[in-house]
RNA sequence: GCGGGCGUAGCUCAGUUGGUUAGAGCGCCAGAUUGUGAUUCUGGAAGUCGCCGGUUCGAUCCCGGUCGCCCGCCCCA
């Protein structure tokens, strides 16, 4: 028996989407760029399940991400449908870490979870094409990814400027901290950048005050949030050198990742910004977040480097920086920007016999063709062959073979050449 | 979770100050001398007016609830 909120199962549930023909060409042709992108930079293709053990998401990210998942218990089990492919990726990594020689270049394309609320750009369900690169601390790894997502605008044909991608070194900020309140509790580190990620939503004050709450994850003196907040504002690696010493690792690093990308011929649309921290917990280094210029959307892809993660998941320690790229955002981006393709169906031939008499000779030529590798339309029933080469037009076939009596007496097939609109005659054989 | 807007044919939308058989364009189907793509012309099918309840002699229209979608807030990848 029904209960509860349901519409009688005949919709699809909210936030979720149902993908028709011509839907699935799109999403074909989208994946098909992350795909190709993904093999041109020498990535492998990996996958794993939808649901995982709870604790997968739970020791990495904390108890308050569980309302956000879609989770639930079976026979005993606690399970969850996975909101991000990392942890996934990380599971894979520990497990076979002694047998792999790194670094290693993965990538995924996968179906994601989050029990949310919807706005544009964001739904319950919604793919993502994932990026990494473990065992590799430099920043060449870094800069390997942003070439490839740069790669990726260029293949689904957004023109250089119409997105760019903000960049930070969560490295700085710790950095500059560690002399304070990071010397005698590293740990607040994470939740700091956790509330440091809303600055741009409600504003400096109220950051400073969460950092500040005496009650709150952080407890930072006021000196302390001040000397945040101003080096958030940093828009420049001069800018941001102020707040740090002059043997900073993290300000060489960034230096050297900025003449990296300058030599992949993408520094200039990557703006460094203090103040993208993203909202993952885990992330240790750079980070980074894809935004379109016109400023309308969301993110459109975002990542980071995450040193980290295979200890904190019981693992032995690997470095690794990866991205993901939704496919939501980037579908309104396209949209927008009038260049979403309509791909067409992929029928070269149709075979069309005339009467009931011709059938076996369709079904013969029909097999014949996909033997070659042709992809075959065989015309089922008795539609008029006007519709059959209104039909073909559209869907773009090649060819149309054509048997009547006439032809079955002859043993011969025709074939019309839809673009030419010319026909020639071969023998039904071949 | 909160606030606002919307829900009429497959699609985009009109419309009804509450009153008989609810409309258009596009699409779909059929035909324009029986085996050939376009345009055109003619005809046709198609809607429990989101769902449930209330008010009313009578509701697609008014009221309440509910489901769904859109926008903003909140939250977050």
């Amino acid at each position: 028996m029904a209960k509860g909120k349901s519409s009688g199962g005949l919709q699809a549930p909210r936030g979720t989407r149902d993908f028709y023909p011509e839907d699935m060409r799109r999403r074909n042709w989208l994946f098909g760029q992350f795909r190709e992108t993904a093999h041109a930079f020498g990535f492998e293709e990996v996958d794993a399940p939808i649901v995982e053990h709870l604790d997968l998401f739970r020791r990495k990210a904390g108890e308050e991400i569980l309302d956000q998942l879609y989770h639930f218990e079976l026979h005993d089990r606690e399970l969850a449908l996975r909101a991000e492919m990392t942890p996934s990726i990380a599971r894979m990594v520990i497990a076979r870490q002694g047998a792999m020689r790194f670094p290693i270049r993965w990538f995924t394309v996968t179906q994601n979870w989050r029990y949310e609320r919807m706005t544009r750009g964001r739904r319950r369900e919604h793919y993502q094409w994932n990026m990494d690169i473990w065992g590799e601390p430099g920043v060449e790894a870094e800069a390997e990814l942003l070439s490839a997502m740069f790669t990726a605008f260029d293949g689904l044909g957004l023109a250089r400027g119409k997105v760019g991608v903000r960049l930070n070194s969560r490295a700085l900020l710790e950095e500059s901290l560690r002399r304070g309140v990071l010397a005698d509790r590293p740990e607040v580190f994470e939740p700091l950048c956790v509330v440091i990620d809303k600055i741009d939503k409600i504003g400096a004050q109220a950051v400073t005050d969460l950092l500040c709450d005496p009650n709150g994850g952080v407890k930072l003196s006021a000196g302390e949030a001040e000397r945040v907040i101003e080096m958030l504002s940093a828009r420049s690696l001069d800018d941001a050198a102020r707040f740090t010493s002059d043997d900073s690792g993290a300000l060489t690093d960034l230096r050297k990742l900025y003449d990296l990308l300058d030599a992949y011929g993408i520094a200039d649309h990557i703006p460094f910004d203090a103040s993208v921290v993203r909202g993952l917990a885990y992330y240790t280094g750079v980070v980074f977040e894809a935004f379109d210029t016109g400023g309308v959307l969301r993110a459109i892809a975002g990542g980071g480097r995450y040193d980290r993660l295979a200890e904190t998941l019981g693992g032995k320690p690997v470095p690794a920086v990866g991205f993901g790229f939704g496919d939501a955002v980037i579908a309104e981006l396209l949209q927008d920007e009038g260049i979403w393709p309509d791909p067409p169906r992929d029928v070269q031939d149709i075979v069309y016999a005339f009467g009931a008499e011709e059938k076996p000779a369709a079904i013969g030529v029909a097999t014949r063709l996909r033997r070659q590798g042709r992809n075959v339309e065989l015309c089922l029933g008795q539609s008029k062959l006007k519709r059959i080469l209104g039909d073909a037009d559209k869907v773009g076939a090649e060819r149309v073979f054509l048997i009547g009596s006439d032809e079955l007496a002859r043993g011969i097939v025709k074939v019309r050449d839809l673009a030419e609109k010319k026909e020639h005659e071969e023998p039904l054989g071949g």
